[in-house]
DNA sequence: TATATTTAGTTTGACATCAAACTATTAGCA
DNA sequence: TGCTAATAGTTTGATGTCAAACTAAATATA
């Protein structure tokens, strides 16, 4: 039996400690039933004020397309952000913040801050260099 | 910005990769439609043969009681596991492999094996202890 | 140019998962 | 002993997620 033979069940432990923490940040401000990925889109869209296209969101976040219909469709439905049509591109559909999405930027920020404060409390910029290159070289390891 | 501070993804990123080579490899030793989490509940029978009670279940793989409910009725009806009653507490449900679920064994340390493998790939033992301290360590700071 | 292929999104169906409500049984306490 | 609280499981409903099938439009190829 190897001796560190349960990293997985580290790895899918903070994994999901750190969506229910995410969840629960939302939910105290006023972003209740929103889940993580929710999140990302919205923190792509925060850095494209011009909008950006449906299949850009799923390379991004990392999910298939028809997922990514259905959370877009949900943040289009709380009024979050607004879909439309590419000029160039009748195949593409756009997607942009509406004012009120602007508006969650701010605790969207305070809660990705929340959580990089949780997951490196006590830790020196050496320990996060060595955790994260040797992540890193896992996640690697998984695409060989 | 911070330097180290995409390593939620990082971390999401190896947990759905892990998970994707536990089912394909599951779906090539012929047990398709299982998922990670059947995984552990059969790797936790296979260590309790005269069976384990539901609650123990829920416990063991950090899933909500419900969930458990529903994981074991599809081991059930693929006739790996039987349910039976505890005799001293009508409560308590049972659950112990049958001779199918048995002989899942070998094809499920094997996957593990793969997992562990493909995980610390190229790793000294020396990086293998420092990366599972340094995620004991983050795992903390989410309980704390 | 016309057909085939690729690309963009949506729809549909299945499933793991959770939370809340519920039933049944046991344990605790006054 | 008898009521209350705790525990064990199930059911129900909602949701994120994926894969496969599908539509529509653009691109590539012959």
């Amino acid at each position: 039996m190897q001796k560190y033979y349960s990293i997985i069940s580290q790895i899918a432990n903070i994994h999901n400690n750190a969506n229910k923490l995410i969840v629960d940040e939302l939910k105290k401000y006023d972003l209740e039933g929103l889940a993580p990925s929710h999140g990302d889109i919205l923190n792509l869209l925060y850095q494209n004020e011009d909008g950006v296209p449906m299949n850009k969101i799923t390379s991004s976040i990392n999910k298939d397309k028809s997922t990514v219909t259905a959370l877009v469709n949900k943040l289009e439905k709380m009024e979050l952000l607004e879909k439309f049509k590419n000029k160039n591109d009748s195949r593409s559909t756009m997607v942009k913040l509406t004012q009120k999405g602007h508006d969650t930027k701010p605790i969207v920020i305070k809660i990705s801050t929340t959580l990089l404060e949780t997951t490196y409390k006590d830790f020196s910029e050496e320990e996060k260099e060595l955790v994260f290159n040797l992540l890193q070289k896992i996640k690697q390891n998984f695409n060989a």
